[in-house]
DNA sequence: CTCCAGGAAA
DNA sequence: TTTCCTGGAG
């Protein structure tokens, strides 16, 4: 039988996403049922089963998730609940504490992001009495994207919301297999049209919730379970056997390498300078050893498959290099300091003897470069100390002289000052 | 080992 | 469009 004529209409008007009106439609009852029989329902930030959503557990939730998989949120989740149980904890805390407590979790932008947005909200409830209530509300605060605020409408105020993740992308582009690269504007628009299109307006919160467990328990990036699918009979990727072809994405170019001396410097009672990183750039407002710039390459090492391993030329190198534009760039005003100090010194150039002792570099990848840092130990004596101590205050620079062990149990560490401490 | 995924801000 | 980090998969 022939569809109507407002059905074709429909059907034409939707041809865009690529899958009939009927498949659009029994969408969101399909992947409901799913959920409700094999979803994931313990959680300790769900919320829907109660008909009293807290949405500063979405909201604290949803913003760990937001670059980190389940597993690894958990026991951050926990430890952040049991320290900052109301957004009030949290915007009262002090930032080292909220930096040690996020410590690990990577991209510490949101941390920041997530201790200035909870002062907005405590400046937004007592003002109103409650939660902002709207999308735009949720988006001026501070770490809250598209995503993350119709995450929080759907599932922390049971409201209407749309989420377009990672998870929903990967599902939507294999359902309906939308051959855009996502890494594009345009087809970042395309996907969220088609959330929108698909998210019930009753149940979005659960909808959210089910599309979040299919993204990660079943649609997955490669050996997808295609056979437990609530949604396999019109998944146009299953149907041709492509599934692992979707989400198009760009190939990324080879990344440039970075590498630095990881300083340890011991004074003579056994303790080590930290220093607190600038708030932008890398581990920013987390602390770490003083770093001094070695030098970049770019791309790929040609050939060179092990780690090139910076001796005394390469501190020459630096010498040189300090006097040109990437001095400045990449030194922190605090290592500017230290390298001066340093020199004035004389304890660069010691470097090939006993007071500098070279060791293995560890890496460290991030998103768009490796580093390679080489830890190098150096003692300090009492009058060394006190002149490098004034330099910093004089620079307003936040500093600690602290042990190993003390370091990683009291201050936000990244990881990769916890691999050099651990050697 | 290498490669990859992932939201928001600037 | 580029910049943020880490854990997990291959």
């Amino acid at each position: 039988m022939t569809q109507p004529t407002a059905n074709s209409n429909a059907t034409s008007l939707e041809t865009i996403f690529n899958q009939s009106t009927s498949s659009l439609n029994s969408f969101a009852p399909r992947l409901l049922d799913w959920f409700a029989e094999n979803g994931r329902h313990d959680l300790p930030w769900q919320q829907h089963q109660t008909d009293k959503p807290n949405p500063y557990i979405v909201w604290l939730s949803e913003v760990m998730l937001q670059q980190t998989q389940v597993t690894t949120v958990l026991p951050y989740f926990a430890r952040f609940m049991t320290s900052f149980p109301t957004v009030q904890d949290l915007a009262a805390a002090e930032w080292d504490t909220v930096a040690e407590h996020w410590a690990g979790l990577g991209y510490y932008a949101r941390a920041r992001n997530l201790h200035k947005g909870a002062k907005q909200l405590v400046a937004v409830i007592d003002e109103t009495g409650d939660f902002p209530q709207t999308l735009a509300g949720w988006e001026t605060v501070s770490g809250v994207g598209p995503s993350t605020a119709g995450a929080i409408m759907a599932m922390g105020l049971h409201r209407y919301g749309v989420i377009c993740d990672g998870n929903v992308k990967r599902v939507l582009t294999r359902w309906a297999a939308i051959d855009g690269d996502i890494t594009k504007s345009a087809t970042t628009k395309d996907l969220w049209a088609l959330a929108e299109r698909l998210t019930p307006i009753e149940n979005s919160g659960l909808f959210a919730q089910a599309m979040m467990d299919m993204g990660a328990t079943l649609c997955t990036r490669s050996k997808p379970a295609c056979l437990l699918c609530p949604l396999k009979d019109d998944c146009l990727a299953h149907a041709e056997g492509r599934e692992t072809d979707y989400p198009v994405k760009a190939k990324k170019q080879p990344k440039p390498s970075k590498f630095s001396n990881a300083l340890l410097m011991e004074d003579i009672d056994g303790n080590i300078l930290w220093l607190q990183r600038p708030d932008n750039g890398i581990w920013g407002g987390l602390w770490s050893l003083p770093l001094q710039f070695v030098e970049k390459i770019d791309g790929k090492a040609s050939g060179q498959t092990t780690a090139k391993k910076p001796d005394a030329s390469d501190n020459k190198k630096l010498e040189v290099r300090s006097s040109e534009k990437v001095y400045e760039a990449e030194f922190t005003t605090a290592e500017q300091i230290i390298h001066e100090w340093l020199t004035e010194n004389q304890l660069v150039a010691a470097s090939t003897s006993s007071t500098l002792l070279d060791d293995d570099p560890i890496k460290h990848s991030l998103t768009h470069f490796h580093w390679y840092l080489t830890p190098q130990k150096l003692t300090i004596n009492a009058k060394q100390m006190t002149k490098l101590n004034e330099k910093l205050a004089a620079a307003e620079i936040a500093f600690k002289w602290l042990s190993e062990q003390k370091a990683q149990d009291s201050l936000g560490l990244p990881r990769a000052m916890i691999k050099i401490i651990e050697r």
